[in-house]
RNA sequence: GGCGGCGUAGCCAAGUGGUAAGGCAGAGCUCUGCAAAAGCUUUAUUCAUCGGUUCGAUUCCGAUCGCCGCCUCCA
């Protein structure tokens, strides 16, 4: 039974999806102005392990992740260049999905846009303001809190006590609005001011958190089943999505809430000015392999601060390279008829200890422990036995489960050597076979040079690239 | 100031009211022409500190110290 840490009761529920055997999920994606770092590449990969995962499970999943392509700082970076919004975006965008793709982060099913999406906004605006829960102000439109008592059910934060007595202070002269709370939902823009869209109730642009009532009931329904985000998210955006969708349709918005936490760079704050703010390419570029980072950011559960650091992430490395080989020795491997219960017992264990993790608020750490203990009851059964074919299906079949959720073992082994190297091995193996160790030698270092690691092993010659 | 999270071996960390998963690094061994790979063994009388509850606490309660986040704009 899948549980999870539902932010909206502060409590561990048993998954019960609305629809039996479906599964409406909506993430919040990124605002697409600047290289997403590194901490928001963990939700989404979360996103990602949770999104295999219910299918994994067998629920027909609808996946949506939006793409945030309005807001004040991609409309001033845009007007400071004389650019469009789209000119301005559209570079982040490939990047942003080309390093998806490179963490092995699956599509979602939908990416909608907020700029393609004015309309559902303007929408649901206009039911607020028809049934008062919003109002006009100098143009503007906010949200009216005091009508929404539910207001703070998500974040838990007590306004009252914090708002007299704390050391923050909210100047509400500063503000048009009839409580300091109230937010945007509709900026007023002059004439001549771009970007605008007309509504019935004025020119003007989307407050930030609209878009994703919007895009998420149109796709998903006006209730749906896992409403997910980075904790950055959960007050105010989070918060306020509830209260716009929850006043526009009086019914509950989303039945579950799961918020990642992002990660500390050397126990430390990741921050700009501490420039460990990396990027997802800032990693790369320093040679690292994105399977490496993507191990790394799911060895700990989402719900726990990852301290990440070089050294960690060199461990991930060989840790996943350990488990790329592990896969690659089992199919390699030559097998006799049958079966051995042993082996049967440790895949069906492993199995079953990765789906307990995972299904414990996808606890990944517990996970991968069992995938790494099943790596190495057969690595010993490998080289003091050898495995049986049906054994080899049943251990070959594991790790495609596991490598359907995790994404971790990575690319198969690719039979991508050309002629020339293919007649190297060859004659390598020939000089072996006679002993002619200098030219054995030669010809490993040869490889070595053109990137290709030579392995003599019991069941003969092994490559793999550097 | 308010609210929340965390503090487990050299490092990254899971976990539980009954005596510490897993990974990385280190050490020893097996195998090997050498190397590599792989395997085996090994590494916390102890879970920030101090009290309390309990037959028993790392796990529950309280305090202290340390770290992280939110509470303001913008997203």
């Amino acid at each position: 039974m899948l549980r999870f840490h539902n932010t909206l009761s502060g409590k561990i529920e048993d998954f019960e999806p609305l629809e039996e055997g479906k599964v409406r999920f909506y993430m919040c994606g990124p605002t697409v102005w600047d290289y997403a770092h590194i901490g928001n590449f963990r939700s989404f990969t979360f996103a990602d392990v949770l999104q295999r995962y219910l299918r994994f499970k067998g629920y027909d999943v609808n996946y949506v992740m939006n793409l945030t392509d309005v807001d004040d700082r991609i409309i001033k970076e845009a007007a400071k260049k004389w650019i469009t919004i789209d000119e301005m975006t559209a570079p982040f965008i490939v990047a942003f999905n080309e390093d998806m793709a490179a963490l092995g982060n699956q599509p979602p099913d939908i990416q909608p846009r907020a700029t393609e999406h004015i309309k559902e906004m303007i929408d649901i605006i206009q039911k607020l303001l028809d049934n008062g829960m919003a109002y006009q102000s100098e143009g503007s439109i906010y949200f009216r809190i005091q009508s929404f008592p539910e207001y703070g059910k998500l974040s838990k934060m007590n306004f009252e006590g914090n708002i007299e007595g704390g050391s923050q202070r909210i100047d509400t002269d500063k503000y048009d609005k009839e409580d300091a709370r109230d937010f945007a939902l509709w900026k007023l823009v002059s004439e001549d001011e771009s970007p605008g869209w007309d509504a019935p109730f004025g020119r003007g642009r989307p407050g930030w958190h609209i878009e994703c009532s919007a895009m998420s009931m149109k796709y998903l329904g006006q209730t749906f089943d896992i409403h997910a985000g980075g904790v950055d998210l959960q007050f105010p955006h989070h918060e306020n999505e509830i209260a716009q969708s929850e006043g526009s349709t009086g019914k509950l918005f989303s039945k579950y809430w799961l918020h990642g936490e992002f990660l500390k760079i050397d126990n430390n704050t990741m921050s700009k000015s501490l420039g460990n703010a990396y990027t997802f390419r800032d990693i790369t570029n320093q040679g690292f392999a994105p399977l490496a980072i993507r191990y790394l950011l799911i060895s700990v559960p989402y719900r726990r601060q990852l301290n990440f650091t070089f050294d960690g992430l060199k461990g991930a490395e060989t840790a996943v390279e350990r488990l790329g080989q592990f896969r690659r020795l089992v199919k390699d491997a030559k097998t006799a008829p049958g079966t051995d219960e042993r082996v049967q017992s440790f895949v069906r264990n492993s199995l079953e200890e990765f789906e307990r993790g995972l299904d414990d608020d996808l606890n990944t750490s517990r996970a991968l422990a069992a995938i790494h203990n099943l790596a190495r009851e057969i690595n010993t059964i490998l080289t003091e036995t050898g495995l049986n074919e049906e054994d080899k299906i049943a251990v070959l079949k594991a790790i495609e489960s596991f490598d359907s959720v995790l994404g971790i073992f990575g690319e198969k082994p690719g039979e991508l050597l050309d002629a020339d190297i293919k007649r190297l091995i060859s004659e390598r193996k020939e000089a072996r076979r006679k002993r002619d160790f200098a030219r054995s030698d030669e010809i490993r270092d040869l490889l070595l040079g053109k990137g290709i690691i030579l392995e003599d092993t019991k069941d003969g010659v092994r490559w793999k690239r550097k």
